[in-house]
DNA sequence: GAACTATATTCCGCAATGCGGAACAAAGTG
DNA sequence: CACTTTGTTCCGCATTGCGGAATATAGTTC
């Protein structure tokens, strides 16, 4: 597949290339999916076999892999979990807007989701959904596009002009020929969240979920921007509810985590 | 604190020390803390500042660190939630489990955590708490002693001959000349487990805690060993109700957990 | 604003480190 | 038992990463 992407070119003498592929070899492991064979190691990162065999030799050993006892494979270490919790431990916002979240959830009847900008996606930070039982949290962490989703298009339209610049490019690369329709949707979301101060995703993303957002006022420019969705089955949330009833209460949940703005 | 661990040493002619070093980097960062220094960085890891600085540079172009504007801190990147989020989802049990603890927690007013064995450390795969407002579910992921918890204790009791062993020299590694009298207490708390099916810890690991485990069959022996807890305030659950209600009960929650067993 | 810290980045020659093709092992398959 | 498929080890080569020292940048103090 990809062959070797060494795009920047060559003499970047201060990229460490061992590192990268290491890291390399555990994002090869997809969510959901419990063991990897070397092989399929070596398929998906496009490195040779002796090398995934040197790496994985590391990892296992350092405790970010793990391998199954008979079969061999590999899955994903306790340690890399470790480093997860790091991550969502030092995002203090979590503790705050957690539980404003859980009891907008179980108020309306919707589910609702903190998420942060990466580059032309959204991840989430936090979920909170209505029905207690379903889904193990496990979309913290998962990845949804700036442009198809409510979330991502409130964030969009909350950049600066410099920030909003470095998305557009970034989504021109990801979308190739289809960028200028995207732009145009986006740039049509931004128009909505200026003057509405929410945006719409009604089945455009997943079918049948509605889904409105909107972009917490950032505390520092050029730090993460911070954005709130809420969502529900289109059988139970229509365009008018979503409008009137649900878009102002997330806009006074977004107001009660950042009390200033 | 712990001197630079290359107990093996030397000719390990397969370990890739820049792929070590990079990771030593990212764990640096203990939860809770948000933005650290290159220069602190230097000192955790105890790597020369030139390298750390190749380092970061390094996971911050792959998006495993991200720079704070104005501070020029590191803060984790949102790419390591995606990889913790991956080993998440790959435990399958999880899916399983959580719905079950969940009305648990409820019906009890009890927490209770899934846990793993790492080492001599047991790492929480899922956590459901009674009271909904506290805590943000931040505890996945963080890891307790294997010696002073009810649920490490289970996790132990459960093991083989052959596992104990290596559980046993990696403790006694790291309570030096404690290891005697933690033993006995573990062995102790292995004769209840063999006896009564559960463990305790009342009030040994955190003061006003109190705390009962038990082990789930592993499904493949040389697996990771699963485990659960269940834990209250001190003032709300003397030691006769943990033992004849909720020890009871936890050990009904496993048998539903894993059907098989 | 000059002198001084403290911290981060960059340079650059050296050689250790990681590389990867190929040989070797091991385990599964017809 | 030949044959395929997958994983590990070897080993010489040179690339890659190393780290001390020099340089840049910022923040303090007087």
């Amino acid at each position: 597949m990809s062959f070797t992407p060494q795009e920047d070119e060559s003499k970047d003498r201060l990229f460490v290339e061992a590192l990268a592929r290491g890291l390399r070899v555990l994002s090869a492991f997809r969510p959901g999916e419990s063991a990897l064979s070397n092989q399929v190691l070596a398929q998906r990162t496009g490195l040779p076999k002796s090398t995934v065999s040197r790496l994985t030799y590391t990892l296992t050993k350092l405790g970010y892999l793990s391998q199954d006892a008979d079969s061999g494979y590999y899955r994903l270490g306790l340690a890399v979990l470790a480093l997860g919790s790091a991550v969502l431990g030092s995002y203090d916002i979590r503790r705050v807007a957690a539980p404003l979240m859980r009891d907008f959830a179980l108020k309306h009847t919707i589910s609702v989701s903190l998420g942060m900008r990466d580059g032309s996606d959204i991840v989430y930070l936090e979920t909170c959904r209505s029905q207690a039982r379903v889904s193990v949290q496990l979309s913290v962490g998962s990845r949804v596009p700036l442009a198809s989703t409510a979330i991502g298009r409130a964030c969009y339209s909350s950049l600066g002009a410099a920030e909003r610049e470095l998305a557009d490019m970034d989504m021109a690369a990801r979308y190739g020929k289809d960028w200028p329709l995207v732009q145009a949707k986006l740039e049509q979301a931004r128009q909505q969240v200026l003057q509405r101060g929410y945006s719409e995703s009604f089945g455009e993303f997943e079918r049948d979920v509605m889904a409105v957002g909107v972009a917490l006022p950032s505390p520092a420019p050029g730090q993460g921007s911070l954005c709130l969705n809420a969502s529900g089955p289109a059988f139970a949330f229509d365009a008018d509810t979503m409008r009137n009833q649900v878009a102002p209460a997330l806009l006074q949940l977004a107001r009660q985590i950042v009390p200033g703005a």
